[in-house]
DNA sequence: CGTCTATTTGAATGTACTCAAAAGCGGTGG
DNA sequence: CCACCGCTTTTGAGTACATTCAAATAGACG
């Protein structure tokens, strides 16, 4: 269960010693899942949050009209969940699927509940961690209002080209809000 | 500086006693503003986080058109706040503006991280304020991708009839993301 | 190789936008 | 009290961007 990738996020925003990670470790578990399966399903409520360690998950609704709406896309070194359904522990609408072969840490509510009390360090990570979630989607809202389809795919290759390179344009472009021929025509615009 | 209003609002999320809200009671202070005028403005610090008690007043950015998106949209017993630069105390790029006469409450930053040592009760109401916050604009968002702007209307007309009623009309449908002319004709289709 | 999924392209359509201008509403000062 | 001014709402006409529907092509995987 080392996994040297959480160890070195947690100390980006936190100072969490050996023995502190010690303690995390514990509760974690790993899990391998191939490509295109489900971790969360709609009306479950979510148990664990995800960090990815390899490969790429995103996190979705599907609407009355049973389109699905990209909420969030995690690659290598990133946290997924559905929040909402994790920190009330009340069933939520978002799923969670695997987008290629991946490999997730699984740490899960009531153990993360407790360590709180245990480590105070990682109160104020995850606590930072929310706070820059709320932040981030309120400036993807915001841009979504305000810049045309063109220029959030060229914002998001330049915050993000990991994600730009890697997840499949289907997803990207339900992420961007807008429908996969569209995303087609702003790339080969792009690209000549 | 007797706020029931603010009372009655902290006791719906939390148990705070008298000797709790006296100590929340000296570190407020109160503000009377006229129609139109600007309480934090583009580039400023967040010094405060407002309680309406009485009016309206809205939050939004400005694009690099000058184009206006409110944010969000406060009533008497609402909370406003440019949380982004609230929390972390850096310039944000939100502002904030009275749309009539409003009696408001201003909570300081720096008093309130104090505070939250002193009454816990206090930490966690805003703990879970921040969450609903979250939740809330998650699923605007969602619904800004999922629906069309007239059930978004309904919706709104639904869920906050308060602000459907008294808010003007530009600023109704620069919160939803359409322009004032689309949201007139969107009214007039509704109610014949 | 065949099937399933993803991407691209084309053509027609539509929803909300822009621009322009008129009408309505409200507050202020002469 | 009325006239004026600024701001808000409404209406009209033309437009643009992204959508829908349909179908062909390309890739991935067993």
């Amino acid at each position: 269960m080392r996994s040297p990738l959480l160890f070195d996020n947690l100390n980006k925003y936190a100072k969490i010693t050996e023995a502190d990670f010690e303690q995390i470790e514990k509760v974690i578990s790993k899990k391998f899942v191939k490509k295109r399966r489900t971790l969360l399903g709609e009306g479950d409520t979510s148990r664990y949050i995800y960090f990815v360690e390899k490969g790429a998950l995103r996190s979705f609704t599907v609407d009355k009209d049973g389109i699905e709406h990209v909420v969030q896309l995690a690659i290598e070194d990133h946290w997924i969940a559905d929040l909402c359904s994790f920190v009330t522990q009340v069933p939520g609408n978002i799923s969670i699927e695997s987008i290629e072969d991946s490999e997730i840490l699984l740490l899960p509510y009531h153990e993360l509940e407790l360590l709180y009390g245990q480590v105070p360090a990682l109160e104020r990570y995850f606590r930072q961690l929310f706070q820059r979630a709320y932040v981030s989607l309120q400036r993807r809202f915001n841009l979504t209002l305000s810049v045309s389809a063109e220029d959030r795919y060229r914002q998001l290759l330049k915050d993000s080209p990991q994600i730009a390179a890697k997840v499949p344009l289907i997803y990207i472009a339900s992420f961007l809000g807008i429908t996969p021929e569209s995303l087609s025509r702003i790339r080969k615009q792009i690209f000549h």
